[in-house]
This record gives C-alpha cells, sequence and structure tokens, in this order.
DNA sequence: GACATTTGATTTACTGGTAAAACACTTGTT
DNA sequence: AACAAGTGTTTTACCAGTAAATCAAATGTC
C-alpha cells in the first residue's frame, strides 16, 4: 500500500464510494480537502496499481488454493514450466523475483510434496539443478488453464479495446520502471 | 505475484528482456512458446499489475524509511490525517484494507511512539478512538509532500497525457473489481 | 431483568518472508 | 600448493501479518 495510499474506503463508515468512483478517487477527495495545496496526481497511478494488485491476489487465491498452492510457490513451478529447463536456486529466486532464502525454503516443501527434484552439479558441487517432477508438471499445465480463464473473467468487466490500451500503458510503465528504478533508488 | 506470473525475468540467465519491452512481455513469450495453446491476454495487465506494484512499493520504501516508517504504518497514519476527525480501530482496519489484529499491532507500536493517542468511548466501552498526537501530524504533513514528490518523479518517465490515460483506465478496472469481486469470488 | 446473540477489540499460535551470518565450494593469485 | 576472495546456497533469528480463539461489552428476546 502506501503509494501515499493504496488504503483507501472500506464501506462501512461514510457509506462506500459515492458517485466519483473507486475507493482511491475518494481517498483521493479527502486528501485535496486537507491537504489542497499538495498535487494528489501521483495517487491517482500509484494508489489504484496498489489496491488493484491487492484485490487481484485475492481474487487468485481462489483457484491456486483449490490445488493446495499459494502463489509464491504457484511462481516458481510456473518458472520451471515456461523455461522448460532446469534451473539452480538462484536462477528461480531471480525469475520469481524473491530472496534465495525464500526460495530454499518453498524448494523445500515443494520437494517433499513430490512436484520438484533436485539433482546435483557434478561440475560445481554448490549448485543444484531443478525440475518438475510429472507430477509437478501435471499440477501445472492443469491449473494454469483455470487459472487464465478465471483472470479473463476477473477482467471481463472491462472492455477488449480498453484491456488494450492498458495492457500497452503498463508495459510502458514497467518498461520505464524496470530499467530506471535502481538508478532512482535515491 | 502470480497472476500467472507476477514472477517474471531477473537480468542474469537468459540476459534481460530483450527488444521485447518489459520482463512480464518476456515471460509471456515463455509461456506461449510452451503451452501455444493458451490465451495469455490477462497475463499482459495482470501480470503487469502485479509486477508494477512490487517495483513501486521497493522504490516508496525509500522516503518513508527514512522517518522510519512503514508502509503500513503511514497508511493507518495517513487515513487518520485525512479523514480530519478520530477513527476507531475497527474503522481503520475498514481504510486501510487490513485485519483488526494487524491494526491492533500497529497502533500498539505508534501510541508507543507518540504518533497516535487513544480515547476510550464513553457510550461504548469496548471502543477506542485514535487519533494523532502533535507529533504524528506534523510527521504525515511532513513526509506526504517528498512521499508525493517522490512518486512524481518515479511516474516522471510517463508523459503527462499517458499518466492520464492510465489513472482513468486503472479506475475503471478498479471500480469492477470492488464492486464486482465478491460476487465473483467463487 | 436474565440469557443468548452480536459486535468490537485483543490475544494466541502459527506462517511465510527477510537480512545477515554461516557454509561449502570454486577461482584467482602468488 | 596454499590461501584470499568470491559465489551459490542454506541456516538463523526475527518480524509482520493472519485466522481462530478469547474477552468484554452491548443489544435483542422472551
Amino acid at each position: 500500500m502506501t503509494a501515499t495510499d493504496g488504503g483507501a474506503r472500506g464501506g462501512a463508515g461514510n457509506g462506500g464510494t459515492g458517485p466519483g468512483g473507486d475507493t482511491v478517487a475518494a481517498v483521493v477527495r479527502q486528501w485535496r480537502t486537507v491537504r489542497p495545496d499538495l498535487d494528489t496526481g501521483p495517487m491517482e497511478i500509484i494508489g489504484r496499481i496498489n489496491r488493484c494488485a491487492a484485490l487481484l491476489q485475492q481474487a487468485e487465491d481462489a483457484p491456486l488454493r483449490r490445488a493446495g498452492l499459494s502463489r509464491a510457490e504457484f511462481d516458481l513451478l510456473g518458472a520451471l514450466r515456461r523455461t522448460g529447463h532446469e534451473l539452480t536456486p538462484g536462477e528461480l529466486a531471480r525469475e520469481t523475483f524473491s530472496s534465495g532464502a525464500a526460495v530454499t525454503k518453498r524448494l523445500k516443501q515443494l520437494s517433499e510434496r513430490g512436484l520438484v527434484e533436485r539433482r546435483g552439479d557434478t561440475r560445481d558441487r554448490r549448485v543444484a539443478h531443478l525440475r518438475l517432477t510429472e507430477a509437478g508438471r501435471d499440477l501445472v499445465d492443469g491449473i494454469l488453464p483455470e487459472q487464465l480463464a478465471y483472470e479473463s473473467a476477473v477482467l471481463s468487466g472491462v472492455d477488449g479495446a480498453r484491456q488494450g490500451e492498458l495492457a500497452a500503458l503498463l508495459g510502458g510503465l514497467l518498461g520505464q520502471l524496470e530499467g530506471r528504478l535502481d538508478a532512482l533508488r535515491a
């Protein structure tokens, strides 16, 4: 949250969102009332991205949890599936944007569940190579279509053309962020 | 993550993003290669939203951490500041979209730090009313402009017109999600 | 007016993540 | 060949959040 407020409106207190639109709009209005001197522009993008992400994640839980997987676990399995080859823990960490320690933990659980297999590198005995087991691969292949269908349904309130625009604009922003963010981290 | 893959590309392995754009585009390409039968459309939106949110949150850490606040703490203080009146723990939980338990914990810390004050309700002795102390208010008012300026800088790679479109499209999506999501939670 | 129900908040037990330290091994230097 | 430095992974200690249980007080019901 934050982004100067992913945190927005619930429902109870002042009775929903009103005509102005989404909850972030309501928050922005509040800020403008108490601090009319500030430029609240950035909130309208960043706040909404955060809030959308939070809601989408909650929503996505449903199909994944049915399969007994957390998001993070599915991401890891997905990385193995989509690259099509073995990955080391370090590579998996980079693929899934998580810390090495987190990957270690997840791998432990997933291999206990028989979804993933380890193989030690023969040259460099520090590194391990991970691959999906048959069961792991089947699981991913079974879930993925459900997941995509569900996501499609979630987005269905926005018409096709707008979806395209949104994807393009987000791609532009993301490209910027990925390129420049490290530099900006002042 | 997930959204069928907020988890994307790092840098090492296959050498960055390539000409195709952001990391999510690269992930989508991988999926299309191994599972050409699937409609990867939703990933382009949901994956990017998740990834943007993750990057933005990392980035936002900077100004807030300087003030010794986590995102969640700032959200809580911000809710008190922008509503302009006292809130109960329950209301704060709704405002910040977090669980009551989480709010209880944060309030404990924030009041220990002297940023927030409690007052018991006289009518209903279960409820408490929270307000910012002078120090809390000053802190929020001091940080907020910095925060907004920082966010502005983060977004500056996208030109003004596109920022407007993006905000509008995200608002539309968010409105849909907020309205319909509970219904969809199958 | 006692008693089940509901509501608001807190506590408890637990989970999953992180940062920093520790390990284990490799690589470069001399 | 020995050893410093570097790299890949795991371990440790810790922290924040959650769900479920608990506590406390209000409210409805008979």
